[in-house]
DNA sequence: GTCTTTCTGGCGGTGTCTGTCATAGTGTCG
DNA sequence: CGACACTATGACAGACACCGCCAGAAAGAC
């Protein structure tokens, strides 16, 4: 883990202590949010850093000491939720079976989208619409396939490099991101946490039932 | 299609007609090289396109007249041999079972793959050690998830916005997705051709047998 | 209160990518 | 073969993302 992203964890879990953390996430939040409105006024592409800097009262220096690039507005909570959620998968008790575990995992998921739904349709709706924004949201979850994966190898007692382990995780990341799409498509209209459930079902489970090895 | 892509079937097609675009497609494979060797040498960020330029003999503004990007220029083939082969698909007769007609796109991919082994090892090396290189190659695959969609729901006779075209074109993109990994990461040791076969059977026949509709 | 640490803004630089224009080479038609 | 249209090219200027650096301001520890 970086220093950076352990500072960051750190500010959210103690949530406040000192003026400083407060104003840090305060500022941060500013920044999303004036990027946030911005992007869907005119558009990702039109929108300049200097533009996003000045409606958030920083300097466009400033910027970058809170997000790495343009992208990562957006996509930087995202990513942190998906590899976190991931990650609490370790403490799953051992037993459990696999396909359980990951239908846990979407109760996790679940419940971070239910807290920012809205936010969330705008972020995905950018994310479909703007090239290079799909690109950094397929790589955001190609990100957590990583970490599914080694997941996968470890309790089914494979090798995180054998075919199995990865095509279930990718497998798993692909549901979802089905699931973003569907949803976005319409507009918010259906159940997201349904559209995940049903798709890894699809996806997912053929490829565990019957043991370790159904396939050939 | 655009005029630009138009030109350039036309020019792969016809094959060589005038002087100009058999100059035009040499001073392209030129730059593909030139670009290729750098990137290899000195890795995809480290490279500049100046220096790909000067490598090519072109000027840096003539660059940007071949390719759209610098990404593109690892990608654009690919992309267009994906497009191409997926629409391609129109022409298989209608009453072909769609297993059947994905497997036929498996073939096609296979011969165009032995074709050019070497440079795809490459391709492939620097997009799953570069970020910016896997967001990209994480798209083009999108790209023709999208084609594929609309002959999988023309096939079932199914919306294209519902969920199992969807899911079915996304199956297939990954497990060429996931083939695409591990062959790479074997080192072009394993045979890609198989691994693309094994994963589409593991994840695509799933949703197809059974009928049109086997899923709950 | 001082001292240390962190945050901030400004400056300058690199690199990608684009619009524009003059020039030179190519294809065509009389 | 000569006039014409078309296209490719290179040079220039410019917008924008991004980063290293430094000096000043603010916050926390003592």
């Amino acid at each position: 883990m970086t220093d950076t992203a352990r500072k960051t964890l750190t500010a959210e879990r103690v949530a406040v202590v000192g003026l400083r953390e407060r104003r840090r996430a305060r500022t941060r939040e500013d920044i999303e949010a004036a990027a946030l409105g911005l992007f869907l006024e005119h558009g990702y592409d039109a929108t300049t850093i200097e533009e996003i800097a000045e409606a958030a009262l920083i300097s466009p220096r400033t910027f970058f000491r809170y997000f790495a690039s343009k992208e990562d507005v957006l996509l930087a909570r995202g990513r942190d939720e998906m590899t976190l959620a991931a990650r609490s998968l370790a403490e799953r008790p051992p037993e459990e079976p696999l396909m359980d575990s990951l239908r846990e995992l979407l109760q996790i998921f679940a419940a971070l989208h239910s807290t920012d739904r809205e936010r969330q349709l705008c972020r995905i709706h950018l994310c479909t619409t703007t090239p290079h924004l799909a690109a950094a949201f397929l790589e955001m979850i190609h990100g957590m396939e990583l970490v599914l994966r080694d997941f996968v190898a470890l309790r089914l007692g494979l090798e995180a490099s054998g075919r199995r382990p990865r095509l279930v995780a990718a497998a798993f990341g692909t549901a979802f991101r089905v699931a973003a799409e569907t949803w976005q498509e319409s507009d918010g209209a259906e159940d997201m946490t349904l559209l995940v459930r049903e798709n890894v079902e699809t996806l997912v489970a053929p490829l565990l039932e019957g043991g370790t090895a159904p396939g050939p």
